[in-house]
DNA sequence: TTGAGTGCAAAGTGTTTGCATGATC
DNA sequence: GATCATGCAAACACTTTGCACTCAA
């Protein structure tokens, strides 16, 4: 169902009918080793720290074909800034988000699943998906930060 | 704590010192008439019906000036497109949104609070706010769109 | 009267597309 | 070697900004 590894991703591409360019590895490299979910520019600017000969139009046309096989997630951590992470098992995750340092948490509930089928059965809404967000400050943050109010 | 009525947000306007334009009286009274979640370009369409003579970036700027008093709500349907609604009590709400025709069913829950209190406790988060959205198919589009798989 | 608000057009974002070149299978 | 992928630049959609004019207070 999920990929465990750099190389499961590669092979599913192909399986898919993708071809394997550098170019492509380098960016599903990129996501692979990092953690946290990214910007498009900021997946670019990984990329390139390996190699340099990778266009931002390549990353954004990468990402989109990963998206459309579902294999990342993506999230808008401000409405006009979309952020991707590929996905790992264990499989359905929802995020919490530091506003300040941007780093992301991710964590697992079922009363999430519990609360989707309540409002299935109240609306009749078919429920496919949902994003569930929290956004705060993490520790590390919070005491770096202590009178700060806003951090937009 | 919320408005209840047009007026209202009007007088906090004026309190905040603004002053009261009939554009913004239009805007506000666009997004007042509405209960669903409108795009920029939506309310302008709306408050073009009313009067002609407002501009879309009046519309940009009173929305921005509403979020900034935090009296409308926003939210990505889709990544690449904002909406708003504006708040009214009961306060703090979600969204189930139509993949289909975009309409935007609110609801509240206490899971949603349980969950927050759990991830505070356990993370060390200090949480400000959280967005959950479903996204399903209203009871309507899953009529008309039996066969249909994807409505992209 | 006077500063805040407006509309227009132009500039900024982030993202996608057209096209010739280049690489994978 | 045919096809698909790349990179560049240009096009796009949404949003913000600069500026002269206008109007609410």
């Amino acid at each position: 169902m999920a990929q465990t590894s750099e190389r499961e991703i590669l092979k599913k591409l192909r399986a898919d009918g993708h071809k394997l360019t550098p170019q492509r590895r380098a960016v599903v490299r990129a996501l692979w080793l990092s953690h946290r979910h990214m910007t498009p520019a900021q997946v670019h600017t990984a990329v390139c720290e390996e190699r340099e000969d990778v266009g931002l139009v390549t990353v954004y046309r990468t990402i989109r074909m990963l998206a459309e096989m579902d294999l990342v997630c993506e999230i808008s951590t401000d409405g006009h800034q979309r952020t991707y992470l590929l996905r790992r098992p264990p499989e359905h995750h929802h995020h919490l988000v530091c506003s300040v340092c941007g780093r992301v948490v991710d964590f697992t509930s079922n009363d999430v699943e519990r609360l989707q089928q309540r409002l299935a059965s109240e609306t009749g809404f078919s429920i496919e998906s949902h994003i569930v967000e929290f956004v705060g400050r993490c520790v590390a943050c919070q005491q770096r930060c202590q009178t700060t109010d806003t951090a937009h």
